[in-house]
This record gives structure tokens, sequence and C-alpha cells, in this order.
DNA sequence: TATTCGTGAAGGAACGTTCCTGCACAAGAC
DNA sequence: GTCTTGTGCAGGAACGTTCCTTCACGAATA
């Protein structure tokens, strides 16, 4: 085995010479193709080890047609670029899109939530999966206009109108369904003043998160409690809560929407004098698995990060390959009602309410 | 702006033919390049638009010789594959080697920790992180020796021998002298029976931790308490702890070593009947942000992933376009003291240890 | 012996760019 | 009127593969 020296690459033809044959052959022993006996095979395989060839990926992906490459874009934050695979859910999110795609034999491209215009169009991608992509989105677009297959959600797909004709495919998720699971869950608990932390970006989950919570208040014609994020971070998530429950006639119930530690957030609403679940009632929006093994394990709301990514990558690559497959699939969320919302023992033992059966 | 029609995708040809010029025109023009008056340039560029356009990304790599793609792997459990974006710690190295990579113009591929044998080779990358690589890691050899640089610590490459000749720098980890740093640090707090939890992989970053608890325990004749975990799991550590705790002459000082929820660790400890600092000490490696904000605020061991990925990305770009740069990076921890590892003040109320001046 | 047939392998086009080279033509210098 | 110089553009090689086509040759068949 000697040592491959530096400089420029060894490449199919220097196999060729070396082992006195043409390339076709070397092609075709290294692939497996062609009519070869063992003898010429194994010998041309052998001069390619001893040379230390590697085949050119991007000239046989030029000679393909494709590059396997699926990109992956989380525009939630777009505004505030970066933060994203910080939170659990996006974690999760990339983690099963590179595992879906690799089942398929594809890899995958982080993309960027912001930067230079159209920086995303030089990559050399075969699909791209868009999550909760913001309004109007320009990546959306772009990426459909150039004639590269997208999955995204249905509104961002008729965003950005005849483009999206035959190549895109729609990943819903009923975000307004999931909140009102949570907040018919709370109010058969009990709950009369449901407060809500929501983050404050055109993310189509904030949006319709939001949407629906305030929906849900005036249907009851109840008000509001809602407090609004404008970006992530610890800080900003804790303060709103500590205000939400300073108000007066404080909630008895909160929701929480934006990625925040669920034991952090247990911890804090115990230093602010409440207890969950008999002063407050408590549902998360969080994939953290620590939210089951704090004392009271708190309520979920999960969005199947593993199951979108799954279906998203699974569309993606039908559409590629020619399947004809599904032209979208719809999600609804993964609802986990656990001890931190469960009716407090105190209002049994209250007299039966007269508005209920 | 007419709609783009479906089927082949219209190539530099195509518009040379529409535009009535030739192929060398059309590149010159949407390009910036060569002698064309303004007049041809603009008429160029606009019947490329029309007819909607895009450049073959692949076809222009392969022309240009690179594919301005890196890849980055984090192998640190590369046995039980994918869990690793869901920790902090990961999510925050793939986060910066993005956002570090798309500053030098260059995108980044997520590559799988296990699947077929060298399927990370027929991805077209200019070159490789990897991150925490295990023992003779195949695909720091693998990449190497298929002349693509990569950058790992100085075992790996050491490891990989000739090969990583000169296209492997490193970016090292003090590992030890960060838990000696915080050993130190908790034995000045009053700690003599310091327990650890770690994990039991082949990874760089567990091996070298146990290693220097464990020579620091037997240079000070103590014995080492610690408890291995296989794999990564919320439970698993929660038990760990649990044991360590409830064994004789319990530890007065904990240092995690595993990714684990502070404020969830901190909750369960005082389930376990301790109290946090008075009854133990307690430091966890992490890079969660909730451990500024519990009550006692948890200090922290933290290993600059943001740093470190830039770092990584810098070396990596000098080598791939042929600037000298250095050979490599020394990283050291950053440990954040905080009262979770304070002195207790009734320790301060005894009388002063005749140990020390 | 002439014709098919199968095997083994070579030649060269194609993938879609970029960019080097060179041609035609016009304007200016002599 | 010839010789330079510069402008505007076309032709075609090259990047490194894959794969379609062709061809030579020996064996089997008519």
């Amino acid at each position: 085995m000697s040592t491959p020296d530096r400089g420029p690459r060894v490449r199919l033809v220097d196999v060729a010479r070396a082992a006195g044959v043409s390339k076709t052959t070397v092609s075709d022993a290294l692939n497996g193709a062609g009519r070869l006996p063992a003898a010429t095979r194994e010998h041309v395989q052998k001069v390619a080890r001893s040379l230390g060839y590697r085949p050119n990926a991007t000239a046989r992906l030029l000679r393909a047609g494709h590059t396997r490459l699926l990109g992956v874009a989380a525009r939630e934050y777009v505004e505030t670029p970066w933060v994203y695979p910080e939170l659990a859910y996006f974690a999760q999110i990339v983690t099963a899109t590179t595992r879906a795609a690799l089942a398929h034999g594809y890899g995958v491209v982080l993309l960027p939530t912001y930067g230079p215009d159209d920086c995303w169009l030089d990559m050399p991608l075969d699909g791209v999966f868009v999550i909760d992509p913001v309004q109007a989105d320009p990546m959306v677009r772009d990426f459909l206009a150039a004639g590269v297959p997208v999955v995204a959600d249905r509104r961002a797909l008729a965003e950005a109108a005849d483009q999206a004709r035959d190549i895109g495919r729609w990943v819903d998720f009923d975000y307004a369904a999931a909140v009102r699971q949570v907040l018919g869950h709370l109010e058969e608990a009990g709950a009369e003043r449901v407060a809500v932390v929501a983050g404050a970006t055109t993310a189509c989950f904030h949006q319709q998160t939001t949407r629906a919570y305030l929906q849900w208040c005036a249907e009851r014609r109840r008000e509001p409690r809602i407090a609004y994020l404008p970006a992530p971070g610890v800080q900003p998530a804790l303060d709103a809560v500590t205000e939400l429950l300073a108000a007066p006639a404080p909630p008895d119930a909160l929701l929480t929407l934006v990625e925040l530690s669920p034991p952090l957030l247990l911890d804090t609403i115990r230093r602010l004098g409440r207890s969950v679940p008999d002063d407050l009632l408590l549902v998360c929006a969080t994939e953290d698995p620590a939210a089951r093994y704090t004392d009271p394990p708190i309520s979920t709301l999960g969005f199947l990060p593993g199951q979108t990514a799954q279906a998203a990558v699974d569309l993606l690559v039908d559409c590629l390959e020619g399947r004809a497959g599904d032209a979208g699939r719809l999600f609804s969320a993964d609802f986990q009602a656990r001890a931190s919302s469960a009716p407090p023992a105190r209002r049994a033992a209250r007299p039966p309410r007269l508005t209920r059966g």
C-alpha cells in the first residue's frame, strides 16, 4: 500500500492507464457493470486501490443528473438567525430529516435562514423541506421558480402560486386543532382563566396558534391573556410568565407555546408562590423529554417532529423519483395529559358545579 | 413573465439560442465577465429571466473543481445513531458550524454517524469537520484517504497516520484540564467525596474526562465514585444520580458529564432529600442556558461549541483555499462557578480547617 | 468454409457549465 | 492605403464521470 501522493487527484483515466485498459473497463469494473471476466475486474480494482483512486462525486452527479442532496430549512425565527437548532423541536426535525433522507440514499444540507438573497440557489439540491415557512416565503418561491421540488405547508405553496403546480408537496399541521384540544382539556379540568405565552413571529406555528387561542377566547367572551415573545430566550420567557401570574385575577392555567425548559418553568412558578396543579394548571408545547420526569409530570403538546420529517422526506423523494405518491399529509399534535393539568383534588372536594351535568 | 414550462430544464444553450447569441456571451452576461456592451448584457439577462433560466449547480461545481460544501459529523454516540442533535451541545456545534461556513460561502451537510460503510464518500464535499471522533475513526480515515481535508482532534489525525500529513488540521480540547479545574474548585469549596456521572462511549470527550477524574482520585488516594451511562436518556441519568446519592457515605459533590437538564437534576436531588449547595455541591457539564436561572443557579462547564466550530471551519477553509493558517487550535473549557458549588455558609461557620492557611 | 453468436473491451458522446483562444471588424496612427 | 489596437463575440476544450455504440475475435452452427 503506497502512500497516495498529494497534488492532482488520481482520476479514472489514471487508473485506466496504470491498468492498461480503457476508461470504460475501469468504470464497469468498479461499478459492477458491463460484461467483464472476474480476472479483469479484480485486476482493475487492485490497481485502483493501490493508486488510492476515489471517484469524483461532482462528476458522477453531473452525469447522473441528480445530487441526492436535500435541503432543510427551519424558518421560524428567520428574523433572529441561527437560533433554531438550539431548540429541541428543530433539533429533532433536523435529526429525523437526516435519518429519513439517509434511508432513501440522500444527504441533508442545512440551509441558512438568512444571508445574501438567493445564496441557497447555488447549492446543488434535488429538493427542499421548508419547516414553518414565513409569510410569502422567498425561499419557497425561489426554489419552486428554479424548478426544485419543495415540501412546505399548503399556505406557503399556495402563495408561490403557479410555480408550485406539480413540484410542491405539502405537510400541514393543524395547529389550531391542537391548541383547541389543550384549551378544551384545561376547561374540563376547571380552568377559567387560561393564559398563553406565544411567539411573535410570522411563522406559521406562531400565527396559527395565537389566532386559535384568540378565537377560542372570543367564542367564550373571555378576555385573552397572552404574552408575546418577539425572540426566543430564557429570561424573556420567564419574565413573561412572571408578569402573567402577577396580574390582578391571575390565570388559573398556563399554556406555553415557546420553547422553554419545563422543569425550569415549574420551578419558576413555584418560586412565584403558585403550586402546580393546585393553583395553576400547566401545559407546555415542547419536545423536551424532561417534562415527563418532573414532580408533578408536566402535560405536553408535542408536534411529532420525527413523523413530520419522515413524511416530508418521503413526499419529496416520491416527487423526485417520479412516483405518484400523495399530494400532502396532514398531522395533528401529540397531547400528553399529565398531572400538571389534572383537575386539582381541592376542586373535587367542592360542591359540584351546576353548569355541568 | 410567462410560466416556465415543466419538462427538461432550460439550459444555457437554450438561452443562447433564444437570445441569438453564443453560450459564451450568455455566460459572460450573467456572470458579469467578458467584454460586453451594456445593451447585450441586459438583453441576455432579460431573455434568461423570461425563460426562467437557472444555472445548473452541479455543472458549475464540476467546472469550478470544488463544491463549497462542508460535512459535519458528530460521532459521540456513534453506537446509538442520531440522537446527537437533540443534545444542546451538538445542536450548538451544528448551528455555529453552519453559520461560520456560510460566512465563508460554504454550505453544510449533516453526515450520518452510521450507515453503509463509505456512504459518506459519495457526497460531494470539500472538507469535513468531525466532532469528538471515536477511536480509530473510520470516517476520519476514509476522508483523509480520499484526499478530503478533515478537521478533528490530534489523536484522530494521528491515528489516520500518513494520510493526514498536510490535509488534516486539529481542534483539540483539553478535557482533562477542564475536569481538573472543576474538581479543584469543588475541593476548595470543601468537597471531599466528589461523584461523577459519565458517558461510556469511545468518544474522546467521555474517555478523557473519565480518565482525568480517575487520575485525580488516584493522586488523592480517594475512591472514585463514578456512574457510567452507556447511552443517553433522561431516566438512566436520573437513576444513576439516585444510586450515587443513595450510597453509604454519600458524595458531597456531584459533577455530571452527560447531557441532562440542569433544573430537572436539581429538582431530582431535592426530591432525594438533599439540598444544593448545603448538602451537595453541583456542577453540570452542559450548554443549557436554563442552568443560570435555577435557584440556586447551577455552576456549568461549557465546551464553547460556538468558538470550536468557528475555529474548525476557519481551519478547514484556510486549508481548502490554500492559505497557510495554523495547524490547529487548542481550546479550554468555560467554567462558570455559580451558587450551586459555592462553599455552604454552614461550613464557613465551622472552625477553620487546619490543613489550609 | 461461410455465417451467426457471444464475449471482452475500446471509442467517444453526453451531462451543463466556464474560460481560453481567436476571428472579424472598426477606429485610429502612420 | 497598410498596420496596429481594441472591441464584440463565437468556437471549442476542459472538468471527470457514465453509458451507448461499435468492433475484434474465437467458438459454435449451418
